[in-house]
DNA sequence: TTCGCCTGAGAACGAGCGTTCTCCGGTGCT
DNA sequence: AGCACCGGAGAACGCTCGTTCTCAGGCGAA
């Protein structure tokens, strides 16, 4: 039998692409078991519910979108290209072919008004994002009102690829942050 | 008995604060029902199935939105402040008590992936407001690179204020779309 | 008044869901 | 080998939902 710690990674692998593709209250809990090669059972033993299941699928979320962020930013140098690798990140995935929007957001919307948990998770992802640019933004030298308006950009092109289906959302955010963050220090900015 | 038009009016506002604020899956016709006060077979004559009923309250959400982003252009004398008002829009919207997030996004969010109606009306919007904001940019002058990324300032705000609750996401987004405009009309921005 | 007709209230139906239970075959220990 | 346990398959259960059907009551026309 496979161990405990490689039955979850299938479980909330699976269920992670089903809730994404197809939505979270779209899809039961026996398309898990399917996609997972896991017995009901199992499943039930791993995650005492499907709220719990959901919770560790954004859980995992997180974990990839910092470390797709770390990545991206691992080239840069100045907080500034860390800054704008944030929009060349968000670029690569809404190329991605699956791309269906902001898990996060898209998990709110569907389920913020009745459970508390997943309005938490979705509420820290976001936290922890604007945290993120805040430091890089203080570490630039630049006013502190620069990181909301940075974040807000990144959420903006990922609703606006979703929905409009429009992945140059990426490039559009990305030309802003920089006149943005050349405005904040003081330079003449480079007008688009 | 109440008339066509008005039964129609009352089902679709009662949707549209049912669905709202507790999200279209969790609403079940019944609620629709008792919130309404109207029967089902009546709401049934009118709307032939759950799907009609939340595109009829997608394209009120459409109108109200116009008809919101208009009424605060109205006091604005040049393109510019028209833009600005977009935000000023917002900034009201997000600090009412009800303010849960764009239904736009949300209903994508829920029903997106499997309803293609609802991917469309959503879709539909967010280009008339792109389209809306293009032309005022246009009017201003300034090179229409400018209007995806100031629609996008709008979409960041209407996300970050619903998950992380904060309305000042439209103070934040408003400031940073005075500072793009300035920049795409040439002017030294004052930084925020 | 009497007869249709229409409407509202709500029961009914069929499907799908989350969750639990049953049963059976296999596995490891003695 | 014999036995106790464990996990998988999937049936079962209780519930909710979208949608339709039934039925009784009220209203207008003759």
């Amino acid at each position: 039998m496979i161990d405990e710690q490689t039955a979850r990674e299938q479980v909330v692998t699976a269920a992670d692409r089903l809730f994404y593709t197809r939505g979270i209250q779209a899809v039961g809990m026996d398309a898990v078991r399917a996609e997972a090669g896991v017995s009901l059972k199992r499943i039930y033993g791993l995650f005492p519910s499907k709220d719990d299941l959901v919770i560790a699928v954004l859980h995992r979320r997180t974990e990839q979108w910092n470390t797709g962020i770390a990545t991206s930013a691992e080239g840069a140098k100045t907080p500034e290209e860390k800054l704008l690798a944030v929009f060349d990140f968000l670029s690569g995935w809404f190329r991605q072919d699956d791309f269906r929007g902001c898990a996060f957001i898209n998990s709110y919307g569907e389920l913020g008004a009745s459970s508390a948990a997943v309005a938490q998770v979705a509420r820290q992802q976001k936290a922890d994002f604007q945290r993120y640019v805040a430091s890089l933004v203080e570490e630039l030298g630049a006013p502190s009102s620069l990181a909301p308006q940075l974040a807000l950009l990144a959420e903006g092109a990922q609703t606006t690829a979703a929905i409009s289906g429009d992945a140059s959302a990426a490039a559009h955010a990305r030309s802003a942050a920089q006149i943005l963050i050349a405005a904040a220090l003081g330079r003449v900015p480079a007008a688009a």
